[in-house]
DNA sequence: CATGTTGACTTAATCGATTTCGAAAAGTCT
DNA sequence: AGACTTTTCGAAATCGATTAAGTCAACATG
């Protein structure tokens, strides 16, 4: 490997100038720059971000923490997409990305313990339990983070619009004519609270009760679970007119079920999803779904953590609101 | 930051000494040892990974080179899941990942100056163009290089075993009655033509034509390419009875088609995915697919790596051929 | 002409950890 | 007691890059 040392010998000059030459500095001769900065090429230099970052204390690394439940890891294309997003924005800004887990190797460390040991200049957390104490004693640290979807008011955070998106998304269906409309939910998280809260909001705003039995519990991502819930709710003497599914995935098992049971989509019961990932928009019909916007997420999130690195005077944890849009397809009926 | 130098001052030793004690060296008193270890927890020591790196060439930091062309990132479930895979198995042999791009910053770089710039013991290729000179610099340099689903002779690979998928597929289907048989592959690429060889390999073996027009293009992951192959098929004056995907996502773009033409599966035709995904385990019908399996994949190629690079003299370029199997759903239909 | 000033480099310390080569102390053997 | 080992620990170099402080010559100024 050609160091810096192999170019000083080289132009006959210290390494402290070939650094300064390197890095531009201005007491280095116009002449002696531009000639060791070709003799560096030549050579096939490369900079090594290791001992820089020994000398620096800044790694130009930003550590990311997504965990899945399920360990299928990023099964979930909603963050896989931000991940990918984050990926390409923090490389816009000369970062790179290294993925922060609990232990490694047969050392045990926490999170703030791992992303210290690799010098991390900050961490993007997505998709975690919010309340671990690992996650906690993170954000709370001296690395600067970045939440998605979940606000410590220690850290800034990027959030999709679950609120604004319940409500544009019942109030879609209402303006179709329903009035009876049922929501299966994913497992109890800060997100689901939300968008609970938004869908009896917006129902009571618009005159629309909800009876008992509507609300049904699922997870996300779990087909089967949303299947089951939709089989409740076709049993109700009362049938809703229309399904609102945890996440477009999910649906699968609703549509599964419906179709099993001979009830047509949107013929016989209207549905919508969540999310506005690839599959809900080539299935036929098209799922109506509210598309989150998991690109800008993701881009927002590193903006806003390589802005806290960078100019970390200037932070105040701050809150960045993503809105989606809804995706109309063809599974809302117009009901009279 | 606790560093091994506070440390010594607080034991009244030097630095090599608390160095020795920490990494277990044998010329330190045993009760010295335990005591500095003490310290060491007490005061919360981590170590820096970075400083470990400059010093001993060793980064424990494994790259990951996964390029999608859609830049939809790792949309693909199968390659998700290798990461995941991946990811878990370095994490066990104390691993870090780390994704490596093409350019970093402002700064322009290739793939191998990026693995050499962030130090990567070795780096695991998959899902790239293998003919992109950039690529084959990089498996061809002195980093230890493991790739997925493509062989170079210059470093190991773990193969998904597409040529046996394939005949099982056909096998199968073929079992079930089928002598019409047509296959929509993907865009050319070698996993493309082991796949197609098969085909015809196995058919020709089972004494099975493949009449003009049965061998079908479209593109992976691409359900719209797919919907229109199969409205070509369809278009066949001697319909095949059985239509093969390039994928598990590409083929609901078939079955729209299918649906939309009233073509009923499988009692009208029957159809095959590729890959197992876990959204061609929750469709009903459920289809009949040929799983991969990622997670062997990623935790075979984590693991080919590491040998590399821990034993580097021991190494000779080898091949992992991870066999997948046939998960039989209900889109094969037996007939006479 | 003595004194400042500027430009262009170099010296040497530093980041944190590891490791080679000693060195002192303690123990062993004849 | 003298010679040799063994045990236990430390001094110092090292990895590659950065930078504060210092040097020295050329030049400008009053």
């Amino acid at each position: 490997m050609v160091t810096i040392t192999d170019i000083s010998l080289r132009c006959n000059v210290s390494r402290a100038t070939v650094s300064k030459a390197l890095n531009g500095h201005s007491d280095i001769n116009a002449e002696t720059a531009a000639h060791i900065r070709q003799v560096a090429k030549e050579m096939g230099y490369l900079p090594n971000a290791t001992a820089r970052t020994l000398k620096l204390g800044r790694s130009h690394n930003i550590g990311v923490l997504f965990v899945d439940k399920t360990s299928s890891g990023l099964s979930h294309e909603y963050f896989s997409q931000i991940l990918e997003s984050v990926k390409q924005e923090a490389e816009r800004s000369g970062y790179d990305i290294t993925f922060i887990s609990r232990d490694i190797g047969a050392v045990p460390m926490d999170y703030y313990e791992h992303a210290k040991y690799r010098n991390c200049d900050g961490v993007i957390v997505a998709s975690v339990d919010f309340t671990d104490p690992a996650v906690i004693k993170l954000v709370n640290s001296d690395i600067p983070t970045v939440t998605l979807d979940y606000v410590f008011d220690s850290c800034s955070a990027v959030l999709s619009d679950n609120v604004g998106g319940m409500a544009e998304l019942v109030r879609y269906v209402y303006g179709k004519g329903h009035r009876k409309i049922a929501f299966i939910h994913g497992e109890i998280t800060s997100v689901t609270q939300k968008r609970l809260a938004s869908f009896h909001k917006t129902c009571a705003e618009l005159g629309v009760t909800i009876p008992e039995g509507y609300i049904e519990t699922a997870n996300y991502h779990d087909p089967k679970a949303s299947g089951l819930a939709t089989r409740r709710l076709l049993a109700l003497k009362d049938r809703p007119t229309c399904i609102l599914y945890p996440d477009d995935f999910s649906f699968i098992g609703g549509m599964n079920e419906l179709e099993k049971q001979g009830v047509s989509i949107p013929g016989d019961i209207s549905v919508a999803g969540y999310d506005g990932i690839l599959l809900s928009q080539v299935l036929r019909p098209r799922l109506t779904t509210y598309r989150q916007d998991a690109e800008a997420m993701g881009r927002e999130a590193a903006r806003a953590l390589v802005e806290i690195i960078e100019r970390p005077k200037e932070w105040i944890p701050r809150q960045t609101m993503i809105p989606g849009r809804l995706l109309e397809g063809d599974t809302v009926r117009t009901i009279q």
